[in-house]
DNA sequence: TGTACATCAGTGAACGCGCGTTCACTGATGTAC
DNA sequence: TGTACATCAGTGAACGCGCGTTCACTGATGTAC
């Protein structure tokens, strides 16, 4: 699943030919990249052999190394391509859920709630949330790889925000959180549901989303009241 | 760091007799649990060595079978036994944020707030996030597991639940997320904020939680209107 | 189009290293009398 | 309290296995004429 772009750049009528040298290549790549992500997501970084990715794709381990440097370069190059290619598509997934609910108008957050509910069913998506779990992992325990990760959610954040500050501005949204920081929540707090269902599907239910949804773009009201707010006359901690 | 209890069961003023066998090999297990939550949020389950983990506390690696059935079995106990206590040491740290709330007559957002900066950032709470995410792949690869992780943040939940309960009440906080669910939805968009923050703080602002929360925490308005709100009048998605 | 040669993409066996696990051993602690 | 023996807690070397990486080799593809 979800590695590599360059497959819709073909010429449209699918040529039967046999394929140059270099495509065949390119093929053989992609398949390996594909391979890769299915088995780092199954075993960990640590956990996955080069030698079971290859003959996943149907190769010798030789191969793996004709195309990547070795197992560090051929991760790196996944969290990259890979992950961008997966970004992409959520976008496209939630652009075409906004584009619905301003077509039918109605509010675009029970059907964003029920794409957490697929994410974390769907077998095609299964190898999404360990492989975001194996890079943030991979982040931390390497600094210089922090900077690719943290431009990976800023990506995100990026081709999502159009979308929720449209959003936010047809609510009227009250004040406090901009655009960037509500994407930002909303995105981490997506991944986070999706992570938890892998686990307890019972603890989040299958609305639970839309309504978190609901109330962060709740329209003005008394919110910005700040800390100054004095609750000293009741208990503060029930037992 | 945070593993095992049995330290504060000691008879408060500290013996300097000499340890029994049965204390001596218990501070053993100890030292050997809190050596492997170091290298396990380092280096990950497969990328940690039995070896490393012993010397790192002062034993040979025989000591750890002698603790111990294997490797999988240390992590399991460290899964159960030091979750537990990270999860207890975060609920006191929120419950004395929620009192002081009460006593000063502020709200307790501000202060959350900091705690999601400390957590990023103490050296101490450093391994947390790690195993957590850690311990999420291995439920997620070991289907046996995941009750137990399951069951971890129903723990958390639970203890905290009383406490967001309470808030919610004392703000009259809107209808539509009962406690329950609020307090899911805080957790995991609180260590979301910690695990963001690790790679990117810049994109997590110092007061990011509170002004989520209040939000969260809003009291009602016409939030509830639901889904049939009709907003086909506008074009629904900025460029 | 055909031929000769060079390069390319991929093979699969081999190497060496580090790992999880085992085990014969040892000094210290506990127990029975 | 002292002695003899059994058990316990921990040692550290050894084993076997699987892994990442290397490399001599091969058939297919591309290139020059």
């Amino acid at each position: 699943m979800q590695v590599t772009a360059e497959e819709g750049a073909q010429p449209a009528a699918k040529p039967r030919r046999r394929l140059t040298q270099a495509e065949a290549k390119a093929r053989t790549r992609r398949q390996l990249l594909e391979a890769a992500a299915r088995v780092f997501a199954e075993k960990g970084y640590a956990g996955a052999s080069l030698e079971e990715i290859a003959e996943s794709a149907g190769y010798s381990t030789g191969a793996l190394y004709y195309n990547f440097a070795g197992k560090q370069e051929l991760f790196l190059e996944l969290l990259d391509v890979g992950w961008t290619r997966g970004i992409d598509r959520r976008a496209r997934a939630v652009a075409r859920i906004f584009d619905e609910a301003a077509a039918t108008g109605t509010d675009p957050f029970d059907a964003l709630s029920r794409l957490v509910a697929r994410r974390s069913q769907r077998q095609s998506e299964q190898a999404n949330a360990p492989l975001a779990a194996e890079f943030w992992l991979y982040a931390v325990r390497n600094p210089d790889a922090m900077g690719l990760v943290a431009a990976k959610l800023g990506e995100e954040v990026g081709l999502m925000k159009p979308m929720i500050a449209a959003a936010m501005e047809r609510l009227g949204a009250a004040p406090g959180l901009d655009a960037s920081e509500m994407t930002v929540v909303a995105v981490l707090l997506f991944d986070a549901l999706v992570r938890q269902r892998r686990i307890d599907p019972q603890s989040v239910s299958d609305d639970l989303f839309a309504r978190v949804l609901r109330r962060l773009f709740a329209a003005r009201d008394q919110t910005g009241r700040g800390t100054e707010h004095t609750v000293a006359d009741d208990e503060g901690l029930a037992t």
